[in-house]
DNA sequence: TTGACAAGTCAACACTGTTTACTTATACCT
DNA sequence: AGGTATAAGTAAACAGTGTTGACTTGTCAA
């Protein structure tokens, strides 16, 4: 017996279905710590135990990795339900807790990813599927797009600027106060 | 007489300081076009018609070309100084006219690059230097700081929205009525 | 047992930013 | 005027990237 019971490349068994799997979850895990350029097609290649040709076979290409990583994750779970009067605030407690506490691992390899071109169509689909549609289908009303629109540009923007350092400025007060400022600003932005 | 009057790459005097400006003229020139990560050093140095190596020579490394555009740019002309009342429609009118019709061609570039790793510590410098820094000193009060970064917030979100194809939710009403919209949002934003 | 086909690998391609060692033009000093 | 130090500019290489086409190899059905 040569090959031990280690799972090497070689001793593994062929299963096309968990191999695309394993490739996708060691994308997902590097994505989120480090951010997609951060990351070489080699190393996800590598943590997952396999050849670096068998991401473009089976993803096309690297940024379909990402397209699948994106697609897979539930963007504002559960926001754009119940009461629609406090809507503003659950809203703006979201962005103090998720977007400017740690933020889902997931969101912060988005804002690592945002402006790469090579994932602009990515985040273009994504962007209306996931927020702003789901949004102004649940604020109805007149203009419902723009007025939603508006709130996820207001998302966007905190997380960027956050990410540039800037979410100091904004925690230099309590966390109540700067979700009742968010409250209204988000109240203005969906106002008929 | 070999060499015509042409100014072939051989036939150039030696000016640091011209070779220096050429550089840097066409990486704006590329930039702004196509953003940072499109173009690359090699391009830059043949559009200059001079050796790769010179850009590191002289720059460091290709984000120091990107940060010396930054710096010679002026963020937000003459928005930050006037009548503290109509700050907030100025402002607004700015981000319709400008971010959202074409945006200037720097904008557009920075925009294209924001996210790029490579520039995080750029960016962070000229978002406290050039707009949350002057805003806040020019508005004044309690936490001008916050409100100025949620302002900032705004601004890079709606300009990364419309990288991503959102502009169109925001066209689709009139630029005055959107202006309008916006100046509310932004007053909002400032509000003590 | 033997094919056929899919799963997986290998080696190359054309690129990237960056660095080191080199050449060459210019300006100064005797 | 002639020689030389110094700076301007170049060439070639390095290690890395995403991507591709030809190749090998394991698995399952006839």
């Amino acid at each position: 017996m040569d090959r031990p019971d280690t799972d090497t490349c070689q001793g593994r068994v062929r299963d096309r279905e968990a191999t695309r799997q394993r490739i996708l979850d060691c994308a997902r895990d590097l994505f989120t710590r480090e951010g997609y350029a951060q990351v070489s097609s080699r190393r996800i290649a590598a943590a997952a135990g396999v050849n670096v040709a068998l991401i473009n076979r089976y993803f096309g290409a690297k940024r379909g990795l990402l397209a699948e990583v994106i697609a897979e994750d539930a963007a504002f779970p559960g926001l754009f339900e119940g009461d629609r009067a406090t809507l503003p605030r659950r809203i703006a407690e979201h962005v103090v807790h998720r977007t400017l506490g740690e933020g889902t691992p997931l969101q912060r390899a988005l804002m690592h990813s945002i402006g790469d071109p090579d994932l602009q169509s990515v985040f273009e689909e994504r962007l209306q599927s996931a927020i702003i549609g789901p949004l102004a289908a649940y604020i109805g009303g007149a203009e419902a797009r723009t007025r939603a629109t508006l709130v996820a540009a207001l998302l966007i923007g905190v997380g960027n600027v956050r990410r540039m350092g800037g979410a100091d400025s904004l925690m230099e007060q309590d966390p109540a106060a700067l979700t009742r400022r968010l409250t209204g600003i988000i109240e203005r932005c969906l106002e008929e």
